[in-house]
DNA sequence: TTCACGTACAACCATTTGGTTGTACGTTAG
DNA sequence: CTAACGTACAACCAAATGGTTGTACGTGAA
């Protein structure tokens, strides 16, 4: 997930991991507007890593621990991957072959 | 670095890894215009991956071995740096305190 | 010597991203 | 009831990024 990428995303998740917050209030903690932080929620909302419950006219964020546990392992993954991929570069070094050029992710 | 967040980059970095070669002739391999390859040789040769050497008219590029090595070490800091993220989180589940919010990089 | 090749670089373009302001709308406090 | 609050969303903006074409220039093959 590139959820995580921002480091405000990042803050907004920890703070809703300690304690429930409804956007507004999220939004008082940050330097930008309403808006900004409001849309940041909905990424997080939308990758899954956060929830919001309706109270009255406020939305409650609240983080689910869950899908940070998901997203631990995920980094976890991802590393292996990077870490595989330099490793095979460097293991090039050793035993040149010939090798084809393929389009991966981005 | 963010020089190896490309994957065409990556794939320049194992080929001149494996075999030092012209601009022009990297820039065969990938479906976009010279111009665009030699800019991601640029970006890693900026980043201390790559070196270029002139020989005749062409500039060969080798990757630097010891620079790849240097990267892998990075990565496996980076990822120490969000694991250690991810584990304050849910840290937190249990010590709930108060805490404040700072900027931090980007 | 000349001309094609290999290179560098500028100018431009499209897309993504994090930010803004403004507007609309439901809900609840007074 | 009405006004203020909390929210959602559209429209716009600036910067970064990966791509393009076009131009300029040095060097080596013919």
């Amino acid at each position: 997930m590139h959820a995580l990428s921002d480091s405000t995303r990042r803050d907004i998740v920890r703070r809703c991991l300690v304690s429930e917050a409804s956007v507004s209030r999220l939004a008082e903690q940050y330097p930008m507007s309403f808006a900004a932080v409001q849309k940041h929620v909905a990424v997080l909302e939308q990758a899954g890593l956060v929830t919001k419950e309706r109270s009255g006219r406020e939305q409650l964020v609240r983080t689910d621990v869950e899908a940070v546990r998901r997203a631990r392992t995920a980094i976890d993954q991802l590393e292996a991957v990077w870490r595989a991929r330099v490793d095979r570069m460097t293991d090039l070094l050793n035993e040149p072959k010939g090798d084809t050029h393929e389009r991966e992710e981005r």
